[in-house]
Formats: C-alpha cells, sequence, structure tokens
DNA sequence: GGGTTACAGTTGAAGTAGCAATTATCTACT
DNA sequence: AGTAGATAATTGCTACTTCAACTGTAACCC
C-alpha cells in the first residue's frame, strides 16, 4: 500500500525548508504586530525604505514583494490610513502612481529593525556557524535567482527607479 | 537619513530564505492544482499516507502541520467533501476524532507525488550539488528545531499514535 | 490622426486563515 | 461519587489575499 514516494528524501528536504521557514516566521511575527505591523507592512516599508527617494510604484513594489498588484493596493491603503505612507502621483505616466513612506513611517521601520534583527540573531543566523550560514546563503541565492527571475529583473528596474528619483531630486522625500 | 540597519546582512539573509521560499512554493503549487489539491491538502494528506493506519488526530495534524486546529477542520471538511479522508470517531476518547486517508485519498496523494517530486528535483535539489544539499539540509534541520519544537514533541506524541493505530488494526485502514 | 492593443491601478466577489467562544468529554483530587 | 479544571473539536466573526472585471492612460501601427 505505501509507496516508497512518500519516503524520498527530497521530500524530506522540502518539508524541512517549509517547516523551517514558517517556524522562523511565526517567530518573528510577533515583534513586528508590537510595533503595529504586519509582516506583509514590514516587508512593503523596508522596500521603499531601502529605495533611493524613499518611493516605489505600485507595480514594482508587487514584482518585489510576496503581492499582486491587487494586495500592494490593500497593504498600501493600510499604510497610508495609518500615515505610515503616502500615494503620489506619477508626473510622466499618468496612469501610476507612487508609494512614498512618510518620516513616520520611515521612523517606525528603523525602530523596529533593531529588535527584529536581535530576534533574527536568536533564531537564526545565530545558531549557525559562519560556513554553515555562508553555505546556506549561497544555496539559497541560487534557488531564489531559480524560482524568483523577477527579483532581477526587477534590480534592473530598480536601477531605472533610482534613476528617476535621483532626476526628481530630495525635495518629495516627505 | 538612512538607517545602517537598513543593509545589516542578516537581513539580507532572511530576505533570501523567504524569497527562496516563496519562489519555490509558487512553482510547485500549480502542479497540486492539477490534481485538485491545495497545498495545506497536500500538506494533510501526506501527513496520514505517511503514519501506518493511514489516520491521524486532529489535534496531531495540526501540531504537525502549519495550521491552527480551526484551521485542520476546515481542511478535513474540504477533504472529506471531496472523498479524500473520512472522519472515524475515536473509541478510547470520545473528544477525538481520527482524519483517515480513504482509498481514493491514497491514490491521489500518490498519484501527485511522482510528478512533484520532478518539480522538487528541476527548481531545488537539481540545482545543488550534493554537498550544498547536505549543507543546506543541515542548517535548515538547526533552524527548524529551534524554532519548531513542537515538530519534535509532535514525533513523540506520533510514536504513542502509531501504537494506537497498531493496536487497532489493519481493519479500519479503509 | 484614429484605432487597436497593452498596461497601471483599483474594486467587487469569493475563498482561506486565525482568534475567541462554545460544547462535550476526560482527568484528577477530595 | 462529585466537582473543578483541562482538553478535543467545532463554529461565528473578522481580516487578508487572490482572481477577474473595470477605468483611465500610454504606445504602437496604419
Amino acid at each position: 500500500m505505501a509507496s516508497p514516494l512518500l519516503d524520498d528524501p527530497r521530500l524530506t528536504a522540502v518539508g524541512l525548508f517549509i517547516e523551517a521557514h514558517l517556524g522562523l516566521t511565526a517567530r518573528l511575527a510577533p515583534r513586528f504586530a508590537e510595533y503595529g505591523l504586519s509582516d506583509t507592512e514590514v516587508e512593503v516599508l523596508l522596500r521603499l525604505a531601502r529605495t533611493p527617494g524613499g518611493r516605489l510604484r505600485m507595480t514594482d513594489l508587487s514584482a518585489q514583494t510576496s503581492l499582486s498588484t491587487s494586495g500592494i493596493t490593500r497593504v498600501v491603503d493600510r499604510l497610508e490610513r495609518t500615515g505610515l505612507t503616502t500615494r503620489v502621483s506619477c508626473e510622466t505616466d499618468r496612469r501610476g502612481t507612487w508609494a512614498q513612506i512618510t518620516d513616520s513611517g520611515m521612523e517606525r521601520i528603523v525602530a523596529v529593525l533593531g529588535p527584529h534583527l536581535d530576534d533574527v540573531e536568536k533564531w537564526f543566523t545565530g545558531r549557525l556557524t559562519a560556513g554553515q550560514l555562508d553555505a546556506l546563503t549561497e544555496a539559497l541565492r541560487i534557488i531564489r535567482d531559480a524560482v524568483h527571475p523577477d527579483a532581477v529583473a526587477g534590480a534592473a528596474d530598480a536601477a531605472k527607479t533610482a534613476a528617476d528619483n535621483a532626476a526628481a531630486g530630495a525635495a518629495a522625500i516627505s
């Protein structure tokens, strides 16, 4: 009755991957909640905070995160409602909208980042030797590049976006 | 304005982890859908299929998967509606319910497993050298054991459950 | 230029998840 | 035996996400 496939080591490997991810994110989420954020909101704020100019098009956000454009619309709705981001309409393409992180948003994400990194250290990076961490990171990068090419394409777009942002100047930062 | 924390390498490591996981599961899901299953349903069927006797208490399923007991109730509802599992009331504890995989459920999970493993090979294990895969697995196991101790405790319970199942005999298998 | 096609973002509807409350049952203590 | 507290499973409610449909704008091609 039992198929040998049920015990395939590849199945164990994926299972381990999924369990580790699930458990880790479950450990990290409470800290975000403490600062009034969900993991999705942190992801969006982080992307914006790391982008020169602090803003990104809705579509770019969608490509860089785990969310559909529809999902992005709604996260940005929530973030805007709490004053952490603002929508800025795009001058050169009137279909477009920038999601712009506000000063308040930047303060919030920077505030949560310290404790968050402590959590990461405690549950993830601190559990591994430097060699193990390097090996893990390398393997993850290979997988990521294979399964999520958009992130790479998005990086190319990001360069263009950064250039646009630079052109737009610092006046619009908040 | 930009905090140095925004570029912390630990942040990159977690990000890579999350992106790789997200991308991988996104690549694997369409195959499940092809067989009329969601990833949650596959997870539940797989746990049942691997358990001697093909059945597990709702609570055990909850501990071993990514779902709350409430979530398990609903997944098993769906699986039961499509005839892939059945509920069997527990003789020795009348509060309890077994989720029992049916012949149909077993056929379905075994059928999807072959193509699924091909996908896993294509997007995950096949991209890494044997050494890289070992290193990855080892690191993941360390993380998993740290963040998801329930899985270990659940294993102890599973031994007990297996004993119960053996006692119940083969008559109830389908 | 005028029309077709593609794209950015939003919205409505539906599905899936968790939390908290509820019911039924078990365990332990006196 | 009887009561108090824990536990198993389910259900109501709410929040979040996606898919598909829609609006407005841009790009292309004749």
